[in-house]
DNA sequence: GCCGTTTTCGGCCCGACTGTTTTCAGTCG
């Protein structure tokens, strides 16, 4: 995705939210926010290339495109900010609030803001309005005070274990239970949390006195949703085993995804809802997502890919791809010891990484310029000599002595070539200067590719989830030269990084860049979140033909060291 | 606004929950 389309489509989106908030036609609002999403997802650049080349982008959508390419802005756009103050839009950011009263408290009470909001019901000035009883007044004031905190996604590593426990917790009770929504697509955050079960009703019950559970936000027979202790909102629906395909179909998502199934059911004359999918009262599938799939004629479409851009139309052709598998990878490229700031042994993370049946792997520790890691090059010798040894005891594994050297500013790395050629492999980082001007990135990134001893780049917009902003690159540029130079993008599964994101990812396949999924561990259970760089992977349309920690250990040793 | 094996007009996914509305509107996913 590239930055313009970026911008573009955030434009498109706001437009779409001051279009619904201004009474404008909930279809037109629709075919906004579809080109948004559309847009914003492109593997090709519009400043470019034509948006009407853009699924979803019609005439009048792409007159705006162009205008706003031109001069940032288009003049509808322009007219709903002069009508709607952006505190307005912020006030649909409150859950339960929704455009129609956001515009009504606006409109008739000046309302103009989530702080706004809370004064007035402290003030009593909505008091006996329309519409808003007093438990709805408490529940916005509420809302308005967690805003900030329900806001924020945690990433898929908070996720994954917090849903892992509530069904270690409910498993007892159900005949089946497992979690659906954005946690199954494998998105890399996660905003709230859906299990279905199919159980009795008195799991709800037992749900609510967890010891995990803050708070109750809704209690019913089929659907019971709380607030737990980390923040995150998890939704637990019991649903009947007859229907439990349909259901997981349906709650998994994502939403664009189910209408564009949905579209094609309603033109064979059926009718898919989240309890199977029917023709008039006749159940034509229901008990397994493959079934229904099957019956609309498509394949099944994995979770990961599952975000309506574009899979449903190749499962209609026989054309999703075969995406890549976590028993597909065949080693691991990036690890730490605690030679630097990992804290298992040498000896106990190759054992581990043997038990998990790897062809190869790579130690991977810091090198000299991380100055706090205190490495030397003595230290990197001695450590190669100690996994010259522990190569016999695996015979089956091959051990590659690798180290994770620094990018610098000017995108030299830590050591001159005459030692980087005795590295078996080279991953490059940036973990330092991280506010350079984009031009400045862009230059680091391409000279670190041209470096002929640098094979992957490692966690490379160096973000972290809810702390760090992704650096600012021209990423074209830089994806564009890794392809020139052989150089492997990282996908780092450490769930905080998910680095490359899988919109990044996307982008740089189709440069032609290949990937390195790493686990970047620092500790023996780390290895394991190999399965989160996997789903970014998934979510891109990877293949094992993409990803060299797939290949034999011949090919990848070709593609790093090309004689 | 978009789109087309219902094709240039007319449809665009559908059900659950909440609060207050005594029959439903708004919101969410």
């Amino acid at each position: 995705m590239a930055r313009a389309n970026e911008q573009a489509a955030a434009a498109l989106q706001e437009y779409s939210e001051l279009f619904a908030l201004t009474g404008g036609d909930a279809f037109r609002v629709r075919s906004y926010q579809k080109a948004a999403k559309a847009i914003a997802g492109f593997a090709e650049d519009i400043s470019q290339v034509d948006v009407r080349k853009v699924p979803g982008v019609g005439e009048a959508i792409a007159l705006k495109m162009e205008e706003f390419l031109q001069r940032g802005s288009f003049r509808q756009l322009d007219a709903l900010r002069e009508r709607v103050p952006d505190g307005v839009r912020r006030l649909t950011k409150v859950p339960t609030l929704g455009p129609k009263t956001a515009i009504m408290l606006f409109e008739d009470f000046g309302i103009d803001s989530p702080s706004a909001l809370s004064e007035a019901i402290a003030a009593g000035r909505l008091d006996g309005v329309k519409g808003l009883g007093a438990k709805t007044l408490a529940n916005l004031a509420k809302g308005v005070e967690q805003l900030e905190q329900a806001s924020r996604r945690v990433h898929i590593g908070v996720a994954m274990s917090l849903a892992e426990q509530v069904i270690a917790s409910l498993a007892g009770q159900a005949e089946r239970i497992a979690y659906a929504g954005s946690l199954r697509r494998m998105k890399d955050t996660i905003g709230d949390i859906d299990v279905l079960a199919v159980a009795p009703v008195e799991i709800m019950e037992t749900f609510k006195a967890q010891p995990y559970v803050e708070e109750i936000v809704a209690a019913g027979d089929k659907k019971t949703s709380v607030r737990t202790k980390t923040g995150v909102q998890v939704d637990l629906r019991v649903v009947p085993a007859e229907s439990w395909g349909a259901a997981m179909q349906y709650f998994t998502g994502s939403k664009e995804h189910n209408v564009a199934i949905r579209e094609i059911a309603v033109k064979k004359g059926w009718k898919l809802s989240e309890y199977g999918l029917f023709e008039g009262e006749r159940v034509i599938a229901a008990a397994s997502e493959e079934e229904i799939y099957a019956a609309l004629g498509m394949q099944y479409v994995p979770p990961p890919l599952r975000e309506g851009d574009g899979e449903v139309q190749l499962a209609l052709r026989n054309a999703l791809p075969r995406l890549v598998e976590l028993g597909d990878l065949r080693g691991d490229l990036h690890t730490h010891t605690d030679l630097t700031d990992g804290i298992a042994s040498l000896e106990e993370m190759v054992a581990a990484a043997h038990a998990l049946g790897y062809a190869y792997y790579a130690i991977t520790d810091h090198a000299p310029d991380l100055t706090m890691q205190r490495m030397t090059l003595d230290k990197a010798l001695e450590q190669r000599g100690r996994i010259r040894e522990l190569q016999e005891k695996y015979p089956d594994m091959r051990l590659l002595h690798g180290t994770e050297l620094n990018i610098g500013p000017d995108g030299s790395v830590d050591w001159p070539a005459e030692i980087l050629r005795e590295f078996d492999v080279c991953v490059a980082s940036v973990h330092s200067h991280f506010s350079q001007t984009r031009e400045e990135m862009t230059a680091r990134f391409v000279a670190a590719c041209e470096n002929p001893y640098v094979d992957i780049i490692g966690h490379p917009t160096t973000r972290k989830i809810g702390k760090r902003a992704p650096v600012d690159a021209d990423w074209d540029t830089v994806f564009k030269a890794a392809a020139r130079t052989g150089t492997a993008m990282e996908i780092d599964s450490f769930p905080d990084r998910s680095d490359l994101p899988s919109e990044l990812v996307r982008m740089a396949r189709h440069h032609g860049v290949r990937f390195a999924i790493d686990s970047d561990s620092h500790a023996v259970p780390h290895l394991r979140n190999q399965r989160f760089g996997v789903g970014i992977a998934q979510r891109a349309g990877l293949t094992p033909d993409d990803v060299i920690t797939t290949w034999p250990l011949e090919d990848l040793l070709s593609f790093i060291r090309p004689e």
